[in-house]
DNA sequence: CAAATGAATCTTTTT
DNA sequence: GATTCATTTG
């Protein structure tokens, strides 16, 4: 047991060692802090320190996840089982249910994810009769959160004149109303949503000084993972926690500071010092993932930034081969040349595709790929997105399972009041809220009070809605008793839910019904689990466990080999042999939400550091010349990152399918035009000189999908000219007149066979 | 009241 | 393209 330390490198030992005191660990990319961590952990557990006066805070419920898994393997699986180990949202629900009673919501509280939120605030909008046009749910979501993960309650953001003028200028002036009535909705509801677990965690510590001073006590270690993206909300938990024992080691990176989003404060990690002078400093500079290729790469990237703490990282690895840049012409080519290149390399280098990650700036960029991998038969995984809990039909079971555990949660409510259809319509909806809004109670409380006839239903709506109160009544009743499958079974057959499913035949219909019994199936595996272990099973308990879960965590099919999609942000923390990053265009990374400021920019830029430092042995990295966007096709140019790495570390390879054939047959003007104000009246000049497109040839012909694969299959026309490859191109059709185009979409480029989604057929003009 | 169609709008990243 | 909103129709 006390050989595991053997496995470390000396700067690795003492950060590992040095467990007294406050610590700061500066690690590098694949510098092993997560290997320091959980020998940390391990060490601490070795000398003695009981499991349960550990506290360990990860960003993801994975990294949580697999660190546990790896003391378990070091100190066994009791004592590990016992660490307060897991993300900052989930370990503090859970102090929060335990304390609920000085926190003014029910232990039993509901967590509101963003869609909850966004539909709460759509309905005090409507209460407060502003239109979802002038105040975007979407805006007023992230303003409320940056308030709170800044800890400005309503009263503080009604005089924060800084806050105050920056709504007035986005013309959102009455957000610190919407922003305490959201409050109230959500005290009324029993719901907290993600910041405010944070939040109200804050002001228990503050309201309750014995509170704090028990946690205090209890939590002689604390670790912080990923500390460079912890915002104030969370860093006064740590300090006001550590205040006692000042035993409070943090690791972070600067350089990978990525999530200012979400309220993240960089400086978080620049102050340590500040907060802790007698701290000591540990830096993990050598990198032991990535060859010294991608290292110096990645180095010469994020030197474009200003502001970062000093430190060297380096490589012994091999040096390396160089990062390959690819050009595609259209953003299906980009997916046909990287979806190839892996299974080439796939053969070549004798990998597995589990070796290989394609990562983008945006869940959207994801399609592409999945189509390219589908047409090649190739297993993909792709995380994030819609991820399984967030599906329809998913959400609608979880509605109900909340219903029972916590019926005044107005947001599952109103989701399933009429779900499956029960004759409850918009209007009688509209009637209830705003009797519930009028009698400052909850609509639960409305459908359960005596006096609802009296209201103006008319009497089949009154039998429809004491119906629905019935049965949930009934839920509420049974769901301490029976165990969470149980529940969650009676649930899905009483609802109707499954007969409204069963009612679809269709592929999709069928999936959802695969979805809702891997859902039971989960809770099936819960309330087995949790039986075994003598803990508690109800459904509140799985409610407990689930609705802080994400897509990461539900990986759960590993035996099968797949390539791994998912966003930059999603792949912090994980390496692969082989990486390939996506959309390196203008437009698309940095990406242009972002505002482009300086800072802005420097976050944008160590995303990509992220992203190339996940690669071990090859990074390549693919723009494409037109993308497909917000509905149409659009020329980009390469991403001002490309240009911020090393020359002497990338080669650009030229292997276009179209190559000398389609490619750079547009290109932007050399000089910027200037303006001329007697040229007013004239057409703008386009933005684009187009070059002579080649003359017009037979270049693929077009099926009916249906009849693709079958020898019958019938052949609608043949494609004679195309503008761009690309999805949903226009192309002129052979025998039309010129005017007359379709859309296709782009099949097979080996063969050059097109496929016509006939479905999508239309005539253009 | 519900389903179906059509038009309009919008698009980052996530616990 | 995808989702949401508004209108029409049964």
């Amino acid at each position: 047991m006390q050989n595991f330390l053997d496995q470390l490198s000396d700067a690795q030992k003492s950060a590992t060692l040095s467990t007294d005191g406050p610590t700061l660990i500066i690690a590098g990319a694949g510098s092993g802090k997560t290997r320091v961590l959980t020998y940390r952990i391990a060490y601490l557990l070795s000398k003695g320190v009981a499991p349960w006066n550990i506290l360990a805070l990860t960003f993801t419920n994975k990294a949580a996840r697999e660190m546990k898994e790896r003391i378990a393997a070091i100190v066994g699986k009791e004592r590990a089982s016992r660490l307060w180990m897991g993300t900052f949202h989930s370990v503090f629900a859970r102090i929060l249910r335990v304390e609920a009673e000085k926190t003014g919501f029910p232990s039993n509280f509901t967590i509101y994810d963003s869609a909850d939120s966004k539909s709460l605030i759509k309905s005090i909008l409507n209460e407060m009769g502003i239109k979802e046009k002038e105040y975007k749910p979407a805006t007023i979501l992230s303003r409320i959160s940056s308030a709170k993960n800044d800890l400005v309650l309503p009263v503080a953001y009604a005089r924060d004149q800084k806050r105050l003028a920056a709504d007035a200028a986005s013309r959102v002036s009455k957000i610190y109303e919407i922003y305490s009535r959201y409050m109230k909705a959500c005290v009324k509801a029993g719901a907290m949503d993600f910041d405010d677990l944070l939040l109200n965690t804050n002001l228990l510590f503050r309201d309750y000084p014995e509170v704090l001073a028990k946690y205090q006590q209890q939590f002689g270690y604390i670790l912080v993972d990923e500390y460079q993206d912890t915002n104030f909300s969370q860093y006064l938990i740590i300090r006001k926690l550590a205040e006692l024992h000042h035993n409070v080691c943090v690791v972070g990176d600067d350089a990978q500071s990525i999530y200012s989003f979400r309220g993240a404060k960089i400086e978080n990690i620049l102050n340590f010092r500040n907060d802790y002078p007698d701290y000591k400093l540990f830096k993990l500079e050598q990198n032991y993932r990535s060859t010294q290729t991608i290292v110096n790469a990645a180095n010469s990237i994020i030197s474009n930034n200003k502001g970062q703490i000093q430190k060297v990282v380096f490589s012994e690895k091999e040096k390396g081969e160089k990062i390959r840049v690819f050009q595609a012409y259209s953003d299906v080519e980009e997916g046909y040349l990287v979806v190839n290149d892996i299974s080439a390399k796939k053969i070549s280098d004798n990998s597995s595709y589990t070796d290989y990650a394609i990562l983008y700036r945006t869940n959207a960029q994801s399609r592409i790929f999945e189509e390219a991998f589908r047409r090649n038969s190739i297993p993909y995984r792709i995380y994030g997105g819609l991820s399984f809990y967030q599906r329809k039909e998913i959400k609608d079971v979880l509605a109900y399972m909340r219903m029972a555990v916590n019926p005044k949660d107005g947001e599952a409510l109103k989701r399933i009041i009429n779900y499956p259809a029960r004759g409850i319509g918009k209007t009688t909806i509209d009637r209830l809220e705003a009797s519930a809004a009028h009698n400052d109670i909850t609509i639960w409380e409305v459908l359960t009070h005596p006096a609802l006839a009296t209201i103006g239903f008319n009497s089949g709506t009154v039998r429809k809605l004491g119906e629905f109160t019935r049965m949930i009544r009934e839920f509420v009743a049974k769901s301490p008793d029976l165990d969470a499958f149980k529940m969650t079974t009676e649930i899905v057959a009483r609802s109707g839910i499954l007969k409204e499913l069963h009612l679809d035949s269709s592929v999709e219909g069928r999936t959802r019904i695969e979805n809702v019994d891997e859902l039971l199936n989960g809770v099936r595996e819960f309330a087995d689990e949790r039986r075994e272990a003598g803990e508690a099973d109800s459904l509140a308990h799985f409610l407990e466990e689930v609705s802080l879960l994400t897509d990461h965590d539900s990986d759960n099919d590993e035996e099968v080999e797949r390539v791994t999609l998912m966003t930059i942000h999603s792949a912090k923390g994980l390496e692969f042999p082989y990486v390939y990053i996506v959309g390196v265009e203008e437009g698309t990374f940095p990406s242009p939400m972002s505002g482009g400021s300086p800072q802005s920019l420097e976050e944008e830029r160590r995303l990509f550091y992220v992203a190339v430092t996940r690669a071990e042995q090859s990074v390549t990295i693919s723009y494409a010349k037109s993308r497909f966007k917000n509905g149409e096709h659009n020329f980009v140019n390469p991403s001002r990152f490309l240009r911020d790495i090393d020359k002497k570390y990338i080669t650009t390879v030229d292997t276009g399918l179209f190559a000398g054939q389609t490619k750079d047959r547009w290109t932007a003007p050399k000089e910027k035009p200037r303006f001329d104000f007697s040229k007013l009246a004239e057409e703008p000049k386009p933005r684009f000189q187009r070059t002579p497109a080649p003359k017009p040839r037979v270049v693929g012909e077009l099926f009916d999908e249906e009849q693709l694969s079958g020898s019958d299959r019938v052949k609608l026309g043949t494609l004679v000219e195309h503008e761009r490859f690309g999805r949903g191109e226009v192309i002129a059709l052979e025998g039309q007149p010129p005017n007359v185009k379709a859309h296709v979409s782009f099949e097979n480029a080996g063969t050059k066979q097109l496929l016509l989604k006939f479905a999508k057929l239309k005539i253009l003009n």
